[in-house]
DNA sequence: AAATGGTCCAACCGCGCACTA
DNA sequence: GTAGTGCGCGGTTGGACCATT
């Protein structure tokens, strides 16, 4: 015994929405609200769509004040932020942007963002090569002609962190999970079963706190550290950045000695927070060596 | 001009969570 | 306590469009 389907798929319309329909939805929405009830909107209206196609179709772009495409620098760079520090959470990511939705930020990531800055940082050898020399403005940061296949480089960049700013980046992870990731958060990120964040309501975390993205965020070398240190990092981005063991080793060398415990789980756990501490925060970015970093000012 | 391959994005799908009876 | 239901999310797909050969 399945899920019971949430519409009759067979007397449902699928495909691109027509102008008349997204005026009906429009109309109707504007008037009445949704009721609640997404599901039994479509028989109100006449229209032949699943609910869950009309919840997507109005949050995505019925609805006032959305905007599409010409994503700015500085959305780019809060995108990037929260990416490195919670992964790809686009609704997350897209509440701290007015007028986009989740839907728009993740395909500007698959299809841009995460090319236009990972595709320099390719290794050797890739068949990505050349289609990112053709990538106009970027700087392609060229290895010692001996570098084998498989060899990253530059060598990892170690960043250097004083105990305060550990305890204060941290500090910074925590509230933004805290405020954002509800009481899942730790669904995606095993590692912070370790961080002692309150448990909290849904309700209580989207409060009316303001960005969470500074403008004058701090950078450090955290992403370069990040980028050079992976030892997958043939692979995409998004495994470079997850929070599972697997996909966190080969950080080994941007870590300070006695950080470094992969034997135990505690000594894992630890590992894995100083790892967060230390490089996966967005408060650690400052603007300037990130735009040095990815370049972004060309883009 | 046609064929081919790549890119982009709107929309769909399936799953997990929250809520309710 | 639990089964049913709707909502919201992230991942994936299909096809239109564009660039290159």
């Amino acid at each position: 015994m399945g899920r019971a389907p949430c519409c009759d798929k067979a007397n449902v319309k699928k495909g691109p929405w027509s102008p008349e329909e997204d005026a009906k939805l429009k109309s109707y929405i504007e008037q009445h609200g949704t009721g609640g009830n997404w599901i039994a909107l479509p028989q109100k209206i006449g229209l032949k769509r699943c609910g869950k196609s009309c919840r997507l179709r109005w949050l995505n772009y019925l609805r006032p004040n959305i905007k599409h495409g010409g994503f700015s620098e500085e959305e780019d760079r809060i995108i990037l932020s929260l990416y490195v520090s919670i992964g790809s959470r686009w609704s997350i990511i897209a509440a701290q942007l007015p007028g986009r939705t989740d839907n728009d930020i993740k395909n500007y990531w698959n299809t841009r963002l995460k090319k236009k800055l990972f595709g320099k940082q390719r290794k050797m050898g890739s068949q990505k090569q050349d289609s990112n020399k053709k990538e106009g403005n970027q700087t392609l940061v060229m290895p010692p002609s001996d570098v084998s296949v498989g060899t990253y480089w530059p060598e990892p960049a170690i960043p250097v962190q004083h105990a305060a700013d550990q305890n204060e980046q941290m500090d910074s992870i925590k509230r933004l999970l805290f405020k954002y990731g509800g009481t899942n958060y730790k669904t995606n990120n095993p590692l912070l079963d370790h961080v002692p964040v309150p448990c909290m309501q849904s309700s209580q975390i989207f409060d009316a706190s303001p960005s969470l993205i500074s403008p004058q965020i701090e950078l450090t070398s955290l992403s370069e550290g990040v980028m050079h240190g992976l030892d997958s990092y043939s692979k995409e981005i998004d495994e470079s950045f997850c929070f599972n063991q697997i996909k966190l080793e080969g950080l080994e060398g941007l870590l300070g000695s006695n950080s470094i415990g992969l034997g135990t789980s505690d000594q894992y756990m630890r590992w894995g927070c100083d790892a967060m501490s230390s490089t996966m925060n967005p408060a650690s970015m400052g603007i300037q060596g990130f735009d040095e970093q990815f370049n972004l000012s060309g883009m």
